[in-house]
DNA sequence: TATAAAGTTTAGCCAAGGCTAAACTTAAAT
DNA sequence: ATTTAAGTTTAGCCTTGGCTAAACTTTATA
């Protein structure tokens, strides 16, 4: 068993993957100091579960990203047991899953995984890796650099920032929903969508993170 | 917030509680060794949780009993969740608990206990705090003092021995059912019960942890 | 009542995982 | 091509929560 502290290190590499992930961004992502993160880094390489090239980045070995994953897949299996049962709004489950994650055990994983007929997405609609690491359906695309006036179905939103998912929620945007981009702002890549009938404009910040799927 | 340590020492003394807890019985009802419980229960004291005399033990403030009711709580909360959700059996219940007990919000544990509608008992029949702390249901009595050939009905069983757990399950002792000692064993307390048109033999040790109720 | 045994505490050590301040690299800008 | 700025690492410190070994109390026994 990793500890905590490495578990979170592990999964933010991962998410600021695949490529090197620098010791500042890495410090902001878990709100430590830089200083603390080299020494972590370093003791991540001695591990095994981290490929490290000084002062140009760090990235998992193929233990760490399966290490990885299976935080990740903890992570994702809870927040869709938490909205499935207890019906929690998903700008909630985020933070009540980035607790839980770290206590569960690999009984009780599978058991809430075959509870849930091992879904394959989370209520963002994000991914659930499978237990051995197999991870399918990153082949959704950024509503930032989608087509205008085609029809696109919402695959996943962000969840980390529970005031996202509340104002995504409101306009009507989770996965599963339909919409169309009717118009872009070329200077600060604002987008126009309608969605059920109403024009959202969307930042484009926000819109690089919702992903979409084109056919369907 | 307090850390995992803190967490378990305060719910040991409660549980080994209440008169004053020795640093020995605590050690080893936290597998620690004595001289960590003594540092340990310092800072504790220091912090307003513990009473402390030196060589004679350890007792909760009512500050310190409150968190330890709390996180009583949160377990048994769990304990009944992971019951009724996943169907986990009594004896798996406990294990999964220990870890998620020290993991779990304010918010979640009360969407928990809103779900379950605020039950009264886990699953072993351990009555559960309330959110302030209120406790009821201490009046059960061990089936150890219990008196023969009388209708007693299982109210509480042990939760923190899986092996027990199970044995009591397999021989159809758990909460609701009904018994009744028909013998007992004056050298070594051992009790033999009628339960369901057996006849069960049950230790000392294992009957001073069954509570039961005469009243049905 | 003196002494042995049992239990408790103190002292000092260690690893994990934070921190700050200072040194060092690399990248950018004159 | 230098200098500066930005980013990274090192060094050294701190707290938490363990440990062992030695000292100290208390309790039990002779």
């Amino acid at each position: 068993m990793y500890s905590i502290a490495i578990e979170d290190y592990l999964k933010s590499i991962w998410k600021l993957g695949p490529k090197d992930v620098g010791t500042q961004e890495l410090a902001s992502h878990l709100d430590v100091k830089p200083a603390s993160v080299t020494k972590m880094v370093l003791r991540l390489t001695e591990m095994g579960l981290v490929d490290h090239t000084p002062y140009k980045g760090a990235s998992l070995t193929s233990e760490g990203e399966l290490e990885a994953l299976s935080v990740v897949r903890r992570h994702r299996l809870l927040e869709t047991f938490l909205s499935q049962t207890l019906g929690l709004g998903r700008d909630q489950l985020h933070a009540e899953a980035e607790r839980l994650e770290h206590a569960l055990s690999k009984e009780l994983e599978s058991a809430i995984a075959d509870y849930l007929g091992n879904p394959e997405r989370d209520p963002h609609g994000h991914p659930i890796p499978g237990p051995n690491g197999e991870l399918f359906g990153e082949t959704d695309l950024p509503l930032s650099d989608s087509p205008m006036n085609e029809i696109l179905t919402v695959m996943q939103i962000p969840d980390y920032d529970s005031s996202v998912s509340s104002w995504l929620e409101n306009n009507g945007i989770f996965p599963g929903v339909k919409l169309e981009i009717k118009s872009r702002d070329d200077f600060d890549g604002g987008i126009n969508c309608e969605v059920n009938n109403h024009i959202v404009r969307i930042t484009s910040s926000i819109a690089s993170l919702v992903k979409i799927s084109k056919e369907d």
